[in-house]
DNA sequence: CTGCAAATTGACAGCGCTGTCAACTGTGTC
DNA sequence: GACACAGTTGACAGCGCTGTCAATTTGCAG
């Protein structure tokens, strides 16, 4: 038979509201109470049943983690992230969902609505792009479902966790231009996406501060996935005066970029330097290895589910936490010769 | 105000056992009582809340999928089997999550304990290694929760999914053999891991098939990581007659041997043919693209935990389903010189 | 048309917990 | 010593659904 909190109650001589008090983490209990259900909870191995508590009290203890299918077919750094808010879900003995979105198509609103309806998260973690639909926003808001964002766009009004990006990006192409480069390209992600519009951002204002002006044809678009990379990197190694650097805005396509190099005998980095963007393990695993910015894409998940969790139990207004990058230089990017 | 059973059994003019009976597709219900309530529901929109279905009907429709996180942090193959399992659930209305579980240690099924007395899953989804380990499973088994596998070693009394993979292995040694190898090596896995066995004993089969004496100092430890790899590519770099040709018991560690090619110059597959297992995504990232074993990973969570949902629905008694594998020829094999 | 078994439907209690609100306890004040 | 007041505890109802079992209807043989 299972232990019930009135057994607990029982135990230790308290009415069973009292136990469900301590449950809580509640004020109002003395001291002494508090110590003596404590332990007789611990004695019996008393296990709350999560069905009964949401029903009696409407909520559910549950976190969904949002990301957006589209693009995003079992990502790498969605995996990490995912870890990192199911650590911190753990640590409040919240349970955590995952659901894909797709963001495709005008009624992700309503889909967003069937997740609400079906499964009535306490509140949500939102990945990139996911972040900045303006309508979702909107409705999670109207629903008042607080919610905290991985890297969204607006710094204002938002709860989770945030990276300088476009910094980032400036002290990647900082570091292109220190190595004697002048000619540096850049492969934009998804247009709309914020990641895309920091980082070329970062470019721009490196390469400006340099004194260089902007060549149209050195920056072109990509899509965030390796195939979008490589198709990059054919457009641009066919320029009459190509690029010696491409700074990718991510691994993916900056992996595309090295493949195509490879297809075309030329070396990297001595005869094309290639960087990335976010440090997921592919970015080791490649050769010569990936010279990328390191995006602690784990801790990110887990500190912005923090963030949500103050909310939900009430411990504040939780905040937009600022997280470090780190440039990871390595093998794939040299001086021009 | 949410709408609730009642509120349907009043618009359908029926009790509100009747709708019960409708939602939870019971038998004993005539047509066109069960038309009218359905239309019912469509009309209002009802979403049955779940933690009332959960308490008073004391199942929760949860699956958990189980992985080891010792070995696997956040990797791409797990992430595709999750997207499988994930989908399947979505099918079936049931929820989903993902339990990471230390194997390290003997307390593992004390934690399996916890998570089944925290969560109550309905049912559960094991990923390798997980699928293999005696105690665990007996605890399941006593606690009475049902259970589907991604590739157990036993086919007996398991449900889920399975590969030949010691067949897969063999085809891929073959090819080697067929492509003028004589000397070709092995990485093995995780020692106790079904996969690594029967990759192994695939490359052994195909060798003693060919006429070829097992050369000990071919066959080297790994550990199913891009580290583990790059040592074993040292390891036979280093012999007196290296190999021609390098099998991987998977991508990861495919990749690590080629790293160390690069690493000495060597070119592959001029001077060196590299081949792995599973086909994740950075087999086709790498330069040259990967030979290797396709496995269906996302397909083979579905597909696992469709066979667990067929017994929670009481719809049968689940069985192993056998997916097909293929031999993606790429870039990264040839004929030795 | 009657009688009987099978199929269909409903009444009611209760799953294990929490919200509400009332009751009680102890402390400090004049 | 009486009173006010904050701090602490408990009684009770009820969250929305399903299990049990009894009541009713239907189908069909005689």
């Amino acid at each position: 038979m299972r232990v019930r909190l009135e057994d607990v109650a029982r135990r230790a001589g308290v009415s069973p509201k009292t136990v469900s008090r301590v449950l809580n983490d509640e004020a109002n209990v003395s001291d002494a109470t508090r110590k003596r259900v404590t332990a007789a909870m611990e004695e019996m191995d008393y296990r709350p049943l999560s069905s009964a508590r949401s029903l009696a009290g409407n909520r559910s203890f549950l976190v969904a983690m949002l990301y957006d299918n589209n693009d995003n077919p079992a990502s790498t750094y969605l995996a990490e992230i995912q870890d990192g808010v199911l650590e911190a879900c753990d640590a409040h003995r919240y349970n955590m969902m995952v659901r894909p979105l797709r963001m495709r198509g005008d009624d992700f609103v309503n889909r967003l609505d069937a997740v609400i309806s079906d499964h009535h998260p306490d509140g949500i973690v939102l990945t990139p792009p996911i972040t900045d639909y303006a309508p979702l926003l909107k409705r999670l808001r109207e629903r008042n479902v607080p919610f905290a964002s991985v890297s969204p766009v607006s710094r204002e009004g938002n709860i989770g966790v945030a990276m300088d990006e476009q910094l980032a990006a400036r002290t990647m192409v900082e570091y292109l231009l220190s190595l004697g480069h002048r000619r540096i390209a850049h492969v934009m992600g998804i247009a709309d996406h914020g990641a895309s519009r920091w980082r070329l951002a970062g470019y721009r204002e490196a390469m400006a501060a340099a004194g260089l002006a902007e060549d149209p044809a050195l920056v072109v678009q990509g899509a965030f996935t390796f195939a979008s990379g490589v198709a990059a990197a054919r457009q641009l190694f066919a320029l009459k005066e190509p690029p010696t650097a491409v700074f990718a805005a991510n691994d993916d396509m900056a992996s595309g970029v090295m493949w195509v190099a490879n297809e075309r005998g030329m070396k990297v980095p001595q005869d094309i330097s290639v960087c990335g963007f976010d440090d997921i393990p592919l970015a080791s695993q490649l050769w010569p290895a990936l010279t990328t910015i390191r995006q602690p894409s784990r801790e990110m998940g887990k500190v912005a589910a923090l963030q949500l969790l103050e909310v939900l139990r009430g411990r504040g207004p939780g905040r937009l936490v600022e997280m470090p990058f780190s440039l990871e230089v390595r093998d794939s990017t040299a001086s021009p010769r």
